[in-house]
DNA sequence: TTTTTTTATAAAAACGTTTACATTACTAAT
DNA sequence: ATTAGTAATGTAAACGTTTTTATAAAAAAA
C-alpha cells in the first residue's frame, strides 16, 4: 500500500486528462460515451475512490452534519438522533454527534469547534444560548424541541402549550381541582409553554392556582421523585399531577410506588412523553405522545433542503410545529366531575 | 463575509511568511519569541481558525472517529457511545455515529463509506461480519462487546462466560435446579459465551441440561416476553430464569407481571445488564453489571493510542476483557439448597 | 576581522480534487 | 471547400494548509 490511487492514476491509465475523469465521476458535463465507458472501466479496475478531503477543499462542502443533544441517556434525544442520522445517510451525509451535558458553555464550545471542522449544518436539540449567539453562527442550524425566539434560525418544535393544556384539561374533566405540575426551569420556551398550558387550562375552568402545586426544578428523574414526595406531604395534597417530561414522570412513578399509593385511585397522573415506566406500570400512565423520531427526520430534511438552496437562504426563519397526542390510559381517576372524557 | 480568513492573511498582516505562521500555530519548530508573539497577536485579531480540510489534506488525518452501533435505542449502546465521544472530544476528535439496524449489510456499507470519508478510526459495537471482511479494512478498528476471532483487530469485551456462569451459579447456590436461559442467537461470541457459562455452571454442579429450558432468539424485548410465557407454560416450568441481556430481561419482567407471578417467590430471575425495569420492580432484579461507559472510554483510548503510534501498529491484536459484577437483590428465592450466597 | 556554525525565516512544492478557460475535433451550413 | 458553430477534451489555476529545501541573519569560533 505504498500509495493511494488518485485521479491522476485513473487519468493516466485511461489516457485522458484528470478533468475528464472528474467530469465522468460527477456526471455534470458532457463526455462522449466512449470515453465515459473507458474511464468507468478504469475506475472500477483500479478500485478508485475520490479523496473526500480534496473534494471538500475545493467544493467547500464536507457532507457532514452535526447533531447536538444535552445528554445521550434520554430516549427522546436518541430518537431524534436516529431520525437525523437516517435522513443524513440516505442522502450521503455523515453525522457527528455531541452531548453538551446540559451546559451552555459546552454547547457553545462544540459549536465553535464544529464550525472550524466545517460541518455543513447543525441540528441542535435543547438549545441553551442567547439569540445573539446563534445569530453569530453563519451556518445552517435547525433548532429542535427548544426554540430561541429572535435567533433567526429554523426550528422543529412540538406544541408544548397544547400538550400541557390538554393534559390539564383532561384531569379537570375528570373532576380534579387540585392539580400539581412538576416541571423544569422556566428559562426556555419548553418549560415556559408547558407551564402556560397548565395555567391556561386552570384559568379556563376557573380553578385557582395554588403556588405550592408548582414544583419547578430541572428535567431529571430525581426532581420528579423528590417533588412528588413533597407534594404528598402537603397538608392539602393534590389529587392529580402533571409530570412535564419523561424523566420527571419516571421519578414520579417511583415516588408513588415508594409512597405506597395506587396510581389511578389514590393519585392521578399524566406525563409528557412516553417512557419505559409509564408503559410498564398498571394502570399505564396517560401521556402526551410526541413524534420524536419524526422530529429528527424533519429537522434533517429542513437542514438538507437549506443546504441545497445554498447561499440564497435569506428567507424568513421557518418554525415547524408538530402536533401532540394525549394517550389515555387508566392513570386518571374519574372523580365524577363535569364532563367525562 | 466575502472571504474567509486564511493563513495568508495572517502572514501578510504580520509581515511574515505563511510557513512561519504555520510554525507558530503548530509549535513544533523554533520561532523567535518576537515573531511568535507578533503572529499570535494577529491570529487573535483576525480571529483566524485554520481550515481543517486543508490541514487534513496534507496531514492525511481527519481528526474524526466513527462509532457504529446496532441500534440507538438500547441504553447499553448509548453508554458506549458516550464514553467514546467523551474521550474523542477531550482529545480534539469529532465522532461520527451510525446504526446498522443489526444488519450485516448496513454495517459493511457504512464501513465502506467511512473509509472513503477518511475517518481516522472506527469503534464497532456488535460486529456482524466475517474475519475476512475486517481484515480487508486497513484502518484502525476496535471491536466492542462482540469479538470476531481471527480478524486481527483489537477489542474491548467483557467476560460473558463469567457473567453467565456467576449468574447461574448464584441461582444454583440458592437451591435452584430448574434454570432456564433466554438468550440471543448463537452466532457470535457474546451469545455463545453466555450460553457456555450457563452450561458450565450446570455441569459443575451436576445438573442436567433441559433442552426446553434454552430459549434462543434475538436480543429484543419481545423475545424475552414470549419466551418467558412459553417457559411457564411447560408441564415442568423452571423455578429460575437467566435473561441474557437487558432487553430480554425487560421482556421477561413484563411477562412475569402479566402472568401474575411474584418475582423472588413464584419465580426467580437474574438479568444481564442493568435496565430501567430491573431497577424499578420490587424486589429489584439481580443483574450482571458491566462497565458500559468504561467500555466506550477504553475503546476510544485504544483507538487513539493506535493512531498515535502511526503505521508501526503491526503488533499482535490486543483484546481487553473487562470484569463484570453480580448485583444481588431480592429477585432470587432461596430454596434452601446447598450453600447460601 | 574572517570564517564557521547555528538559528530564524522565506520560498516553493506538495496534497488530490474541481472548474474556468483554452484548444482541438467534429458537424453542419454556406 | 471553407467557415461557423458546437461538442469533447485538455491545461492550468485554485482551494489552504504543511513541510522540505534554500537563504539570510546572528552567534560563535578562528
Amino acid at each position: 500500500m505504498s500509495h493511494e490511487i488518485t485521479i491522476k492514476d485513473v487519468a493516466k491509465q485511461a489516457n485522458v486528462s484528470v478533468a475528464t475523469v472528474s467530469r465522468v465521476l460527477n456526471g455534470l458535463d458532457r463526455v462522449s460515451d466512449k470515453t465515459r465507458k473507458k474511464v468507468q472501466k478504469v475506475v472500477k479496475e483500479l478500485n478508485y475512490v475520490p479523496n473526500t478531503m480534496a473534494v471538500s477543499m475545493v467544493t467547500k462542502q464536507t457532507q457532514m452534519l452535526a447533531v447536538v443533544v444535552p445528554v445521550f441517556e434520554n430516549p427522546f434525544y436518541t430518537a431524534v438522533i436516529k431520525g437525523t442520522v437516517d435522513v443524513a445517510s440516505r442522502e450521503g451525509y455523515h453525522t457527528v454527534v455531541f452531548s453538551t451535558n446540559d451546559s451552555e458553555k459546552e454547547e457553545a464550545a462544540f459549536f465553535m469547534s464544529s464550525l472550524k471542522r466545517n460541518v455543513d449544518g447543525i441540528v441542535l436539540i435543547g438549545a441553551h444560548n442567547d439569540p445573539e449567539f446563534y445569530q453569530s453562527i453563519n451556518k445552517p442550524v435547525i433548532l429542535v424541541d427548544r426554540y430561541i425566539e429572535g435567533c433567526g434560525l429554523d426550528g422543529v418544535v412540538i406544541d408544548n402549550f397544547r400538550g400541557a393544556y390538554e393534559s390539564t384539561k383532561y384531569l379537570i374533566e375528570n373532576g380534579h381541582q387540585q392539580i400539581a405540575i412538576i416541571s423544569g426551569p422556566q428559562t426556555f420556551n419548553d418549560g415556559i409553554e408547558r407551564y402556560r398550558g397548565y395555567q391556561q387550562a386552570l384559568k379556563d375552568f376557573e380553578i385557582d392556582l395554588v403556588p405550592e402545586y408548582f414544583k419547578q426544578g430541572d428535567w431529571f428523574e430525581h426532581h420528579g421523585y423528590q417533588s412528588m414526595k413533597e407534594l404528598m406531604n402537603l397538608s392539602n395534597p393534590p389529587t392529580a399531577v402533571f409530570a412535564a417530561n419523561n424523566m420527571i414522570c419516571q421519578g414520579v412513578i417511583k415516588a408513588i410506588r415508594d409512597l405506597n399509593l395506587e396510581i389511578g385511585s389514590d393519585i392521578s397522573l399524566v406525563g409528557f412523553d412516553e417512557n419505559t415506566l409509564a408503559d410498564f406500570v398498571k394502570p399505564r400512565i396517560s401521556v402526551i405522545k410526541r413524534p420524536t423520531y419524526e422530529m429528527g427526520i424533519h429537522a434533517a430534511e429542513m437542514l438538507l433542503q437549506k443546504l441545497k438552496q445554498g447561499e440564497k437562504n435569506d428567507s424568513v426563519p421557518r418554525k415547524v410545529t408538530l402536533g401532540v397526542e394525549l394517550l389515555k390510559f387508566g392513570s386518571v381517576k374519574n372523580l365524577g366531575g363535569e364532563k367525562n372524557a
